[in-house]
DNA sequence: CCGGGATGGTTAAACGCTTAATATCCTAGA
DNA sequence: TCTAGGATATTAAGCGTTTAACCATCCCGG
C-alpha cells in the first residue's frame, strides 16, 4: 500500500503542509534541504504515490481527459479510431495529461454518450468522438450533453453542427472523392461500397453520390450500392457475390482501405486483374492501402492530423475557456496504382 | 458546470446524505418516493454528474484500472497491443471498469513505468503491457514498482518472472515456431526478421534460433538475422537489400505479420513469387496477414484471448487479493498458402 | 534596540462524496 | 398506555491533498 502524506508528515516530523508543498514544488524555498532530505527518505520508505483522486479534488483540475467514443466496433480496433487516438493521446501527454476511457460497451445506442459521461464529472476536458452513424437530432443531444459539463470538448468527427462549439472536421469525411476520381478517370459503372447503414454520415455521402450522378447523367442503380460494414469478411462475401450477378462494374469504391483490400481479393479470386478489369480505391491511406499489391489509390483523410488538431484545439480551449473553433483538415487524394486512369470518356 | 449533491440537497430542501444515498442505490427504501422525485427533477435541472474523484476517494475504490504500456511505438499505432486492449476494454467495461491511460512519452526508458505510476494511487488495479524490450533486470525493478502500490495487477506478454505474481504469457511469444515450421518443410536457407534488437524477448528468441539451427547442423549465419523494427518501411529496404545480395534464401519468418506483408511485396519487387520462389510465414493472424496474397501462413499467438484472459484475472484479483495465478495462453500455427511445403527435406 | 525581511514552518478550511451512527415520527400490536 | 419497529431523514467524521493565511525565529543595518 502507498503511504500518505499525513503518514511521511508522521514520520518525518513535520505538518502535512509542508510535505504537500514540497512534494508539490521540489524547488520551493519554504521547506529547509535538511527537511526536503528527510521527506525523500520517508517517501521512499514509505512508499509514496500521491492520490490521483484526493489531489484533483483538492486542486480542480485532474490532468485526465475523458475520451467518449460510442461506436459499435469495438474498442481499439478500428484503425480509422486508433489513428485518430493516437494523436489526440501524443499531444495530450506531451502535456502531462492521461485518458480516460468510460465503459462503454460497443453500441450505439441514443443513450450512450450521456451514459459514459454520467460518473465522470471531474475530469478537465472531453474528446466526442465519430457519432457519424446518429441522427443529426441524436448528435445535437450529445453535444447538448457535452456542454452541459460546463468543461471544455472537443468534438471530432462528428458532422458538423450549427452551435458554435470546438468541433474539427476531416471536410472530404462525408465526401466521395474517390468515387469522383473513378468517373474522372471514365469510369461509369463503378460499386460503391460504404460502411454502414445509418447515420448522418452516410445520408450525406448517398447525397452526393447522387448529386455526382447527376451531373454526369448516370442513371441511380441501387443494386451497385452495398454495405461492408467496415469488415473484411462481409465485403469479400458481398463483392463476390455481385461481381458473380454482372460483369459491367469496371470501379469499386471503397469507404476504408481494409474494405478496399478485401475487394481487391474478392476481385482476384474471380480471376480478375486490378487495375486490367477493375479499378480501386479505398480511403484513408492506412497501411492496408501500402501494403496491397497493387498499392492501392486511396483517398487520405489525414486522420493523424485531425487527432492532433484536436488535442490543440482542447488545450487551447483549457487554456482559454470560450475558445470556439472549427478545425478543416481537407483530405488529399493519393494515387497508387489501383486505378486504369486510361479509359476514354463517357465508356463503361 | 455540473452541480454538486450539495446544491441539489439545498434545492429539494433535504441534507446531502439523502441525495447521495438515493443517488447511489435508486432502489434504496430509505427515501421516500417524494424525495426521490425531487431529487432526480433537481439533479436533471443542475445538471448533476457524480465527480468522480470525489466519490473514489470516498469510497476507496474508483472502479478506474490503469493501463501501463511502456513501448517507443506510439500508444494505439500497434496492431498487436491494439488487440491486447480491446480484449482487456471489452471484459472490464463489462464490469463497469473505466480505463486509465498514464502519459506516456513512447519511450521505453527504465524509468517510465514509475513515472507512469506516481500519480496514479488511487486506481483499483493496473495492467502492464509487454516489456519484452526490456532486460530481465529492468522488469524485475517494474514489477517491484508496481507491487508496491499494493494494489492487484497482471502484466501480459512480459516475459516470465519468478515471483508470485499474476502474468499472462503468451507461450508462443518467444518461440519461433514459424521458422520450425519452414524448417520442417524442408526449408534450410531462411531469413529471419526479428522486430527489435533489445530486450528479454529477442534473446529468448535468438536461444531459441541458435538451437533450431543447431539441432539440424545449420550452420549459423549472421546475415541471416535482421531487425525490421515492426515496420513497413525498414522490413521492405532490408529484405530488398539481402535479396540483392543472395539467392540461396528460400524462406523467410517474420516476427509479425505486417513485417510479413512487407517482406511480400520486397519479393515480389524482385520478381520472385510466393511461395514459389520464396516463402513467408508471419507472426498474428491479424488481418494483414488475411488480406495478403496469398494469404500468409502465420502463427496465431491468441492475442486476444490474452487481453480477455488479462481482465478476467485482474477481476478475480480485485475480488480475491491474494490470488497469484500465471495464465499461460499456447499459440496456434495457422497454416495458408504462402508456404512452400513440397520441398525435399534437406535441401537448401 | 528597533524595524523589516528572509527562512522555515503551521493551521485550518475546503474539495465533493460516502457512510456509520443516530434521531424523529408514526403506526400497530400488546 | 406503552413499546417495538418501520419509514425517513440527519449528523458528522473521514477520504488524501492543496492552499491561503498566519506565525515564529533569526539576522542585519541603522
Amino acid at each position: 500500500m502507498s503511504g500518505s502524506l499525513k503518514e511521511i508528515a508522521e514520520q518525518v516530523g513535520v505538518s502535512i503542509a509542508t510535505v504537500s508543498i514540497y512534494l508539490s514544488d521540489p524547488e520551493t524555498r519554504r521547506v529547509s534541504a535538511a527537511t526536503k532530505k528527510k521527506i525523500d527518505k520517508a517517501a521512499e520508505s514509505l512508499n509514496y504515490r500521491r492520490n490521483l483522486f484526493a489531489s484533483s479534488l483538492s486542486r480542480h483540475r485532474s490532468m485526465v481527459i475523458g475520451i467518449i467514443v460510442p461506436t459499435n466496433i469495438p474498442l481499439f480496433q478500428n484503425s480509422y479510431t486508433n489513428t485518430l487516438l493516437s494523436g489526440v493521446q501524443n499531444r495530450l501527454a506531451a502535456d502531462g495529461y492521461s485518458l480516460l476511457f468510460f465503459p462503454s460497451s460497443a453500441t450505439t445506442s441514443p443513450e450512450i454518450v450521456r451514459e459514459q459521461l454520467r460518473h465522470s464529472a471531474g475530469c478537465d476536458g472531453y474528446v466526442l468522438f465519430s457519432t457519424g452513424f446518429c441522427s443529426m437530432d441524436h448528435i445535437n443531444t450529445n453535444i447538448r450533453e457535452l456542454r452541459d459539463t460546463g468543461k471544455p470538448f472537443v468534438t471530432v468527427n462528428v458532422p458538423e453542427v450549427d452551435e458554435p462549439i470546438n468541433q474539427v472536421l476531416m471536410t472530404d469525411l462525408e465526401s466521395i472523392l474517390g468515387l469522383e476520381f473513378l468517373f474522372e478517370s471514365g469510369h461509369r459503372t463503378v460499386l460503391l461500397v460504404l460502411g454502414r447503414r445509418d447515420g448522418e454520415h452516410m445520408r450525406l455521402i448517398l447525397e452526393e453520390y447522387r448529386a455526382a450522378l447527376k451531373k454526369r447523367n448516370i442513371p441511380l442503380d441501387h443494386n451497385l450500392v452495398i454495405y461492408g460494414n467496415y469488415s473484411r469478411e462481409d465485403t469479400y462475401i458481398k463483392v463476390t457475390r455481385i461481381l458473380e450477378s454482372r460483369s459491367d462494374i469496371t470501379g469499386i469504391c471503397c469507404m476504408s482501405d481494409l474494405m478496399a483490400a478485401s475487394a481487391l481479393s474478392a476481385v482476384r479470386s474471380k480471376g480478375l486483374t486490378v487495375p486490367g478489369d477493375i479499378s480501386i480505391v479505398g480511403r484513408n491511406n492506412s497501411v492496408h492501402s501500402l501494403l496491397s499489391d497493387p498499392p492501392l489509390t486511396t483517398l487520405d483523410l489525414k486522420v493523424a492530423e485531425a487527432g492532433l488538431g484536436a488535442a490543440d484545439l482542447l488545450l487551447e480551449t483549457i487554456a482559454a475557456p470560450d475558445t470556439v473553433r472549427t478545425l478543416r483538415i481537407p483530405g488529399e487524394m493519393v494515387v497508387r496504382s489501383s486505378v486504369n486512369e486510361q479509359l476514354p470518356k463517357g465508356e463503361g
